[in-house]
DNA sequence: CCAGAAAGTTAGTCAAATCTAACAATCATA
DNA sequence: TATGATTGTTAGATTTGACTAACTTTCTGG
């Protein structure tokens, strides 16, 4: 018997994601998914469209009819919001904690999503969780690094609070992994 | 007149990028950078190395002597730098401060180095920075995260100094970016 | 030195994802 | 309700980056 929590999830290509996004965030808006719509927004012409959500039909993710709407399947909708959870976590990161320009920061989460692994992700959220949910608002660390992004150095007052401890820091991984295997 | 830091950067591919690191990565070890090894370290055929470096060659990145030699040109090195060192930030913040698994961290930095972009990148890196120079060691904030991490929630002895501070926390981005753009 | 092994190349194929040009369906309104 | 505009599709070309099969060059040990 198989585990019902089964994460069959088929690996997307970064194409196939980037469609599926724009689907689901165009459904929930008052601008429908169409053709039309996705191709603008994605900035592809109108047969890249076609031609993706015939992949897309193909793959159960989406039901598509013939001149007609576009919806995404419950499969569909679940990769969708995979994909842009991830990109929020990237989002946040990039734009809220490391203060990047917020378009800047949304381009590289937009491509970054991509390449995201299942525990990556899970590390980066509890991280922004635990930035997030300090019960007296800013954690020290981001209130310190705010002030070093700004000054070049870190504030005598809030770096006193600092603890002694050792961190063990190993320089390893050589830095290159077989392109193959780092395709999705 | 121009200015003479000329960021004439032309974008690679992924997939160049990758040639690019692993040419520089063999080239600085007893192993020479040769087809095979090229092709044995990105899991790839010869022929597709033999292809890239043709590429490669008329991009002015590489020097390549039919049947001998590989080398990088000094702007092929420049950008073998470049890629290598948005691999090492990425890895870092991936194992060394999120504890992802050190070979998931590098699997995944592999295929987002080619998506950070400059100002991304140097926010990490003053992140990261931040982290390290810590006069008394792991910041508190790391400290935290590490024992969050352990325990599900946070110590309250390294909690209690953390100050009151406001945070606008703004819900911005859409989270969709054309596709054509986001290439690179 | 020369024969087989190893290394590298060439030529041609394939798949993914895009594009353009031309056609077909649907809509909107006069 | 006809017709022009909009929307969507088909067919076919292009690009990128991989692959296989077959060939050529270089190296190496007897």
């Amino acid at each position: 018997m198989v585990k019902e929590t089964e994460e069959t999830r088929v690996q997307q290509t970064a194409s196939m994601e980037d469609y599926l996004k724009a689907i689901a965030l165009l459904g929930r808006k008052e601008a429908r998914a169409t053709v039309t719509n996705i191709s603008k927004l994605l900035k592809v012409k109108k047969p890249s469209v076609t031609s993706a959500l015939a992949k897309l039909s193909g793959m159960g993710l989406v039901v598509h009819k013939r001149y007609g709407s576009v919806d995404l399947t419950p499969d569909g909708f679940k990769a969708a919001q995979d994909v842009y959870h991830r990109h929020r976590i990237l989002c946040y990161l990039l734009a809220d904690i490391l203060k990047v320009d917020p378009k800047i920061a949304k381009d590289d989460a937009c491509r970054m999503e991509h390449a995201l692994s299942p525990s990556s992700l899970e590390r980066l959220d509890q991280f922004i969780r635990f930035t997030r949910n300090c019960p007296h608002g800013t954690p020290d660390c981001l209130e310190g690094f705010n002030y070093y992004l700004k000054h070049g150095s870190r504030s005598k007052d809030i770096m006193f609070r600092c603890r002694a401890a050792e961190q063990s820091n190993r320089e390893s991984t050589n830095g290159v992994k077989a392109r193959k295997e780092s395709r999705r």
